[in-house]
DNA sequence: CGGGCCGAGGACAGAACCTGTCCTCATCGC
DNA sequence: GCGATGAGGACAGGTTCTGTCCTCGGCCCG
């Protein structure tokens, strides 16, 4: 029986690993005979796992989607590929999933193999470097805080307030919450007796788990609405307004929706409405864009182009003609 | 014993979730007595999962890592997560794993339930337009190749020449090569009876599988090598000199090694040479640096950085004084 | 030190399941 | 029609599983 669940595992397996199976290539595979190939299929297909069949030539067994995910058995390398990825998307949330992928790579760095180990390490810093200029996250930080949830544990940790200071903090964890842009923890401060909203980019040290909590009701049913309502300041360091010379049609198809509020100014312009956290990355893609554009706000935003401009025009050093576009 | 099977897996996905159980609370959760949760814990470590154990208060299982991965048991939003994250790599390889991550990504979409399946999509496209820019490569093509090169099947594609005239090809297909800036495919072109490079960015359509091939001896046993000595031109459109105005400590703190050479120019400057695809994105980050810089190759760069410039000089607009950093 | 909470594992009875072997049937493509 | 595929019942001999009961050991706390 120990036998059979083992090779029922190695069967879900064989059915990732490759499209179609015949019984016949499963037996030989799993030395077992054909009748047993055909009695452990069933036994899948008992389980929920749709494994469709085709007689005759060409025929065989070819593992589908079904309404559950089965599980999933990689090898080192594609368990290398699984974390690296999700350590990207923790380092830039994308929206709906930054929870989940937390809670996913917490899992599996719990049973990731030592040997795997200081690969990860060397590949989780490449990624880490390489993504988008919002504000940074150790992930490390990430999965310490998600496990704390999962397990009820309170957690101490380091926090620095917008004015720079920094002090200790004891508190419930509750939910981590990706706002697209920003990682923020909903949790319970056992000190000041009061729901905190705690930025986790400005978590200063390694979450430590300490004792056991006691679940609390939650201060609202949606969360994310909730982080949203306790940010008192706009989320961006910078609120831009910017005029672009181009219609708004060809603006809309290469500017994400999610991004920018785009308005028409006319059939040959339109005003650009977003915010950021810094300035460079902005600066580059609008100018990227080959298109004109006059910033009407922040004078922030203006400086910095100047300064982008000036650094730029040395960098080009003694060019002879400049051809507009 | 169909019923042990699942249970089995039941309590795999039970010591996933969690980090600490004890023995009462498994056998609760899962209907059983508490000497059938001890024998099933004995089961897995049979098979090879460490579970380690402490007694008294405080005490229960632990699911550890051990020589081998278990399967991966994961809820919707953490498989999309899953699958995001490998789509997040495949579009911005990382040295090492980039096959790797299309394998996973293969096997992960073939189980993926229909109900996840629009939200994938919606997600894909954002990760996809995130990606660095380079050579951009649409996920399904290397997914699609994934599948053939595993199951050993012919495919059919319209490749695009570099000069941009496209044909179509049948290939038997044999490896996928990250060189970590681009998507290259080992195959055996069947018209014209030889081995080819082809760049994955260049394929037009979705691979289409056909017949099923026998594979032939490889034309080499270290292909990334192989690919390489196949490019017979410098794999970047531009490769770069350009000199910064900072001593090579400070630089290599700031600039990773695998994208750039330093190379030092005195205590205060450092010589930097890299190849890039396309001249924006560079042009960007070194702007970004607040470092001065001079490009001494290309021309085109110099341009363009002029060209820049100039956008984003007339973007700043009536900017009163400028202060030099 | 005792009590309670945890994990460990042997022994037994009654029940359930497993595998190979053999067989008949159906579908598919050439 | 043939050969290659999947489907599944029946049987014999053997194996495994579960709950129940029990004893033992470690840990923490009053």
């Amino acid at each position: 029986m120990l036998e059979t669940s083992a090779r029922l595992l190695h069967l879900l397996s064989l059915l990732q690993m490759r499209r179609e199976w015949t019984g016949p290539a499963l037996a030989q595979r799993m030395e077992v005979t054909e009748r047993t190939v055909r009695r452990d299929i069933g036994k899948l297909r008992t389980l929920g796992y749709p494994i469709s069949a085709s007689p005759g030539i060409a025929g065989g067994y070819q593992l589908g989607a079904g309404a559950q995910l089965p599980p999933l058995l990689l090898d080192d390398d594609e368990a290398l590929a699984v974390a690296i990825g999700l350590t990207a998307v923790t380092a830039s949330p994308v929206a709906g999933v930054g929870e989940a992928s937390v809670r996913a790579l917490t899992k599996l760095e719990q049973v990731l193999p030592a040997r795997l180990r200081p690969r990860f390490s060397g590949l989780r810093s490449a990624v880490t470097r390489m993504a988008a200029p919002s504000t940074p996250v150790d992930p490390a930080v990430l999965t310490a805080l998600s496990a704390a949830i999962t397990e009820r544990r309170i957690v101490a940790f380091r926090y620095e307030r917008h004015d720079g200071e920094s002090s200790r903090r004891l508190v419930e964890p509750y939910r981590l919450v990706d706002t697209g842009r920003r990682w923020y923890l909903v949790a319970w401060d056992t000190v000041r007796e009061d729901w905190r909203t705690f930025r986790v980019d400005r978590c200063r040290s390694i979450p430590s788990p300490r004792a056991r909590f006691t679940a609390r009701p939650l201060p609202a049913t949606d969360l994310a609405r909730y982080v949203q309502k306790s940010i008192t300041r706009s989320p961006y360091s910078y609120d831009a307004v910017i005029r672009l010379s181009a219609g708004i049609r060809e603006i809309e198809q290469r500017i994400p929706a999610e991004i920018a509020e785009l308005t028409s100014d006319g059939p040959d312009a339109t005003i650009l409405r977003a915010g950021f956290d810094s300035l460079d990355y902005p600066l580059m893609q609008l100018a990227s864009l080959d298109v004109e554009f006059e910033i009407l706000e922040p004078e922030a935003m203006r400086v910095r182009a100047a300064e982008l401009a000036g650094r730029l025009r040395r960098a080009a050093g003694g060019t002879g003609t400049v051809y507009a576009r």
